[in-house]
DNA sequence: TGTGTCTACTAGAGCGCTCTAGTCTTACAA
DNA sequence: TTGTAAGACTAGAGCGCTCTAGTAGACACA
């Protein structure tokens, strides 16, 4: 086999000699630094044009002594951790970083996904929604700044950003108590991130509505698990809860979606409130009552905790922790019980 | 501000030092070929982990001809890509890759999520649903072996990796044909990759059938269109389809919630067939008839299209298409029709 | 004893950039 | 005229690896 990486391998070599001048000159030009006159400048972008040349990255970033880069891992899959990527290159890009993306699936996971990114010398890490233990994520973070986004973390360097669960689930339920709800379920996150600090809100809302009757179901991530979760539900209706706070919306969506099949409507029967705001609560069709988590503020902030801490480098400053309040937005997932 | 990157910075040269070996048995021992005796390996691993050190990755594939790498580009957000992914970091790794992955959202378009793979060398550009031109995709593959998957594109050493779309349409069809469909409808998927495919495939269905009636719907991507679309069906139901193929289960499922909510039953008044067979279909409480995508067999061509390029480089061989059958998956959302 | 073959190891020249410490002009002030 | 300062440019030593060419020593064989 021929080498795959000797088809023409145009280096800045080939450019400086094809525009007459040096190689450091041609490196002045393609990072934009003063240095270099107008007419070189063009000269140089001309010769690298005509050669089809564009700067090597690997070796880039080794010559310098910053990789500007910033690592992140998240779910393939997981629709909220997408829109969370998509912020993150807006933020990272006004930062002046690259990102540098590692995905964690059923058959890759999250240890492989983290040495990839410090192999690669990313200066910062943002892991989105990971479940490695404290220990070792304190381990990793004694080495360069670490970030856990949707999930608290209680351990030394490692900054958290997250949306304020239990203050999103008090919302919910405070929503459907104004409605004039007396029983509400909560369709349970179990392990996810973020499902404790969602039952301690939904159980300390219900505590400030006078003591109202706790009823959990249990849920999860998907569309499956609300769906499984109406099953039981729909049984017990006579006496059963009014109303539901989802884990999530994904999970309010299958719950309402199979509700439905059983002949109970929604709002009217059951009101459902989710939580994320993804986009398909949204659609029209859908229109879920739901508790948003700004994925643009989160990862704005975990941007900054990066830049935070890599401006305080070698002062061990102890973990801060960004609580992005999220908001309700009301659509028409939630009505007054009892209209039947 | 200290330099971040200063931080420690332990090198090979550090390893070799404690282990009382040379720079390169370290590297030979890294790299896990043959020439260094047990005793020596051992040595050095464990000296590696005293003092948590890990290659970098960066003056690795700097040093060494091949990169090793594969680029992939992937919409942000959208589910089969993500399904995609997780097959392809399978694949690759079988064939001793690794990939780099690039996120295509609104603000970070195609073009520049395909040169920064470029600029970091990968050996090899995987791009799920790309939509660039073929003269920009020819004169990428002119360089290095490049595969569209999802999209057919003809272009000079181009691969193209996709499910047989009009094969799949023809099956949609075919199934609701056979179950007495007599108007079936297509919930079109205008311009999207493989939307023209899939049209093409419905309307030889049609004419296969005896040159049923043809019905286009604008439809979409996502829910949002699907939903759409079902407000113009439900009005003219009492003449319309009694069926429809849609381009997608995202939007097929939108349109079944909303058609849903008018009243209509699927499937006793309308059959519904999607197309990918994303996790949701398989659901219970969706059991969406569909027309499977398989994500693991498209991934395994797209990575074997890749490496048959690299094996002859240098003779441009003419651009291969590994067409993949699609499957018909029969669940609940198809009946015979008129069960009024 | 010499020759050859193995295995275990090392020296050192890359890989394609960055960036510091220069050199060489030219301009302008004293 | 000299001094000096700014601007445009270059030489060359890294960055942390890889990998070829080579050395040293052990062992076998004639």
């Amino acid at each position: 086999m021929l080498d795959p990486m000797a088809t023409d391998r145009i280096t800045m070599e080939d450019v400086a000699a094809r525009a007459g001048v040096s190689r450091a000159l041609v490196s002045i030009v393609f990072r934009g630094v003063p240095g270099a006159s107008e007419t070189t400048r063009e000269r140089v972008l001309a010769a690298a044009a005509e050669l089809d040349y564009r700067p090597d990255s690997r070796a880039s970033r080794l010559g310098r002594r910053r990789t500007r880069t910033l690592g992140v891992t998240f779910a393939v899959g997981a629709s909220f951790h997408g829109d969370l990527l998509q912020s993150l290159y807006t933020h990272a890009d006004a930062a002046g970083y690259e990102l540098v993306l590692s995905g964690v699936t059923a058959d890759r996971p999250e240890v492989p996904a983290v040495e990839t990114l410090l192999a690669e010398r990313c200066e910062g890490l943002i892991l989105i929604g990971c479940t490695l233990p404290a220990s070792h994520l304190a381990r990793i973070g004694a080495r360069l700044p670490l970030v856990s986004v949707l999930r608290a973390v209680r351990a030394d360097s490692v900054d958290v950003v997250r949306t304020d669960d239990a203050a999103g689930l008090r919302l919910a339920v405070g929503h459907l108590v104004g409605l004039g709800h007396q029983h509400i379920a909560l369709l349970d996150g179990g392990r996810a991130p973020g499902a404790t600090e969602r039952r301690r809100g939904y159980r300390s809302a219900l505590r400030q509505a006078g003591g109202l009757r706790e009823t959990l179901l249990p849920g999860g991530l998907t569309e499956l698990e609300g769906a499984a979760a109406a099953l039981g539900f729909t049984d017990r209706q006579s006496a059963g809860p009014t109303a539901v706070a989802a884990f999530n919306d994904r999970c309010a969506l299958g719950f309402i979606d199979n509700v439905r099949q059983h002949g109970l409507r929604v709002p009217a029967d059951v009101s459902v409130v989710g939580f994320d705001d993804i986009s398909q609560a949204a659609y029209p069709h859908v229109a879920l009552t739901t508790v948003r988590q700004d994925a643009d503020r989160l990862a704005a902030a975990a941007v900054k905790a990066v830049m935070a801490r890599l401006e305080t480098l070698g002062k061990p400053s102890p973990p801060t922790a960004s609580v992005i309040e999220p908001e309700l937005v009301v659509r028409s997932s939630t009505s007054p019980p009892g209209r039947n």
